[in-house]
DNA sequence: CATTTCAGATACATAGCCGTATTGGGATAC
DNA sequence: GTATCCCAATACGGCTATGTATCTGAAATG
């Protein structure tokens, strides 16, 4: 439609060499695709669509992306590098857990703005790779590095507060990374059930309380339920083990 | 394709009434459809695709339901009041609060078994609801409901460790049940990473925890901090409240 | 400038899906 | 047993999406 877009985009400097047009075209097809995808689903998605917010016809799609598939993996791979990209700072320029915590609350709240549509993309994306058996590994490494940053900030955490953690970072990290993943769902289908510092409070009341148990281990009226006590294996994370009742 | 089959489906009985034809073909074809959606999600699933599965045509399909949409609705309706079912029997048939953690296992492990497509379906009908404006209150609606049972065998396992909660049971009953969530889609997607009594792992942990919160609640080097002291507002969630910085 | 190259537009052929209109055959009623 | 009813099958028309093949004009190259 308007091929000429390209250099009113561009501010000064020359009309736009081809390879910056390239790329310009691939971010605009993928952020329209990100877009379409929040609102409709990806297989709810068609390929005109897309190309039709982001301004251009098939023609440009197909000349850079092989199909659909492909541009859900590079959206996939762009998102992917965001997020641990946002982590990583966090957990860069925050000097003690309290830090961390204030960083994690006014992440959140800039967060809430776009929550429904953030986490509906995200929810496509994980359902798409769910569905294809190639994906899986991707986004299984992308949540175990999401886990290990946080399992890394309990434990600064704990020695902030110089209590030994109640059960191992790892779990623990996973407990509070799935928190934030489940706290979000219910915030974004009821709003008003919720808060929009609900995640922060939540672990905040979480890292008071492990470390409560910490320094109180053992309550005598609890003693005769089959108590975990620490989980040995340091792998593996789950704490318990029940004793069978069919022999 | 096969118009004889229902009387195979039945025993002995009848041939079959036509009502009951009628039902069991709406049953089928719902069933047909909550796999399919499980697989491919709900607009990457045809009408012709669930037919076929089903074994049907579509005539069939537009004689039972107006459209995709409208089958879409009876399955969400169908599948909440089961959810809403489970939970009632769950909490039902539990004298106490351990009896509950033993039920609430045992489910999850049956759970397990087929974790991946049950919480694939149950993602894309949130999704689905997400972008229905008129659904997205039934949603709530059952959300509430679960945290609303929750709550109450929270109340009852605080009462019968004799402790008073540390935060409003609502709330404590939004992060157990949010956990729940997040933990079955971590599970979903790295199942190595975590086990199969994780969920039940991590919420005795919790309770454990909060137990001991409860009766030992200020540890002296966390009163820097501003801590949260209870919230006063019963009907509000979230219990912390922090000093502006900006004037 | 003249020529080549290539990003993106246009045109086209095909396939799949949707919804309705009609038909057939087994249940129901008399 | 005959007539009626109605559930599901079949047939049809229209629409939309897909992918490729071809074309155009602006950048790169000399």
């Amino acid at each position: 439609m308007y091929p000429t877009a390209h250099q009113e985009a561009i501010t000064i400097t020359r009309r736009l060499t081809r390879q910056q047009s390239r790329e310009l075209t691939r971010e605009q097809l993928l952020q329209a695709a990100a877009e379409l995808f929040a609102e409709h689903g990806v297989s709810g998605t068609s390929v005109e669509q897309i190309v039709e917010r982001a301004g251009y016809t098939r023609g440009a799609f197909y000349g850079n992306f092989e199909g659909k598939h492909e541009l859900v993996l590079a959206l996939l791979e762009q998102r992917t590098q965001r997020e641990l990209e946002e982590i990583q700072e966090l957990s860069r320029d925050a000097g003690s857990f309290d830090d961390l915590m204030d960083h994690m609350r006014s992440w959140y709240r800039r967060r809430d703005e776009t929550l429904g549509s953030w986490l509906a993309l995200r929810t496509e994306l994980w359902l798409y790779g769910l569905r294809d058996p190639k994906l899986l590994p991707v986004l299984a490494d992308r949540e175990r590095r999401s886990r290990a940053a946080l399992a890394q900030a309990l434990e600064q955490g704990f020695a902030d507060r110089s209590v030994a953690p109640p059960a191992p970072v790892e779990f623990l990290a996973l407990v509070v990374h799935s928190l934030g993943d489940g706290l979000s769902i219910q915030r974004v289908i009821s709003p008003e059930d919720s808060d929009i510092d609900t995640v922060a409070n939540a672990i905040e009341l979480l890292m008071r309380s492990w470390s409560a148990l910490a320094r109180n281990p053992a309550p005598a009226n609890e003693a005769s339920r089959p108590s975990p006590g620490h989980p040995t294996d340091k792998s593996r994370m789950p704490p318990i083990e029940k004793p069978e009742k069919n022999p």
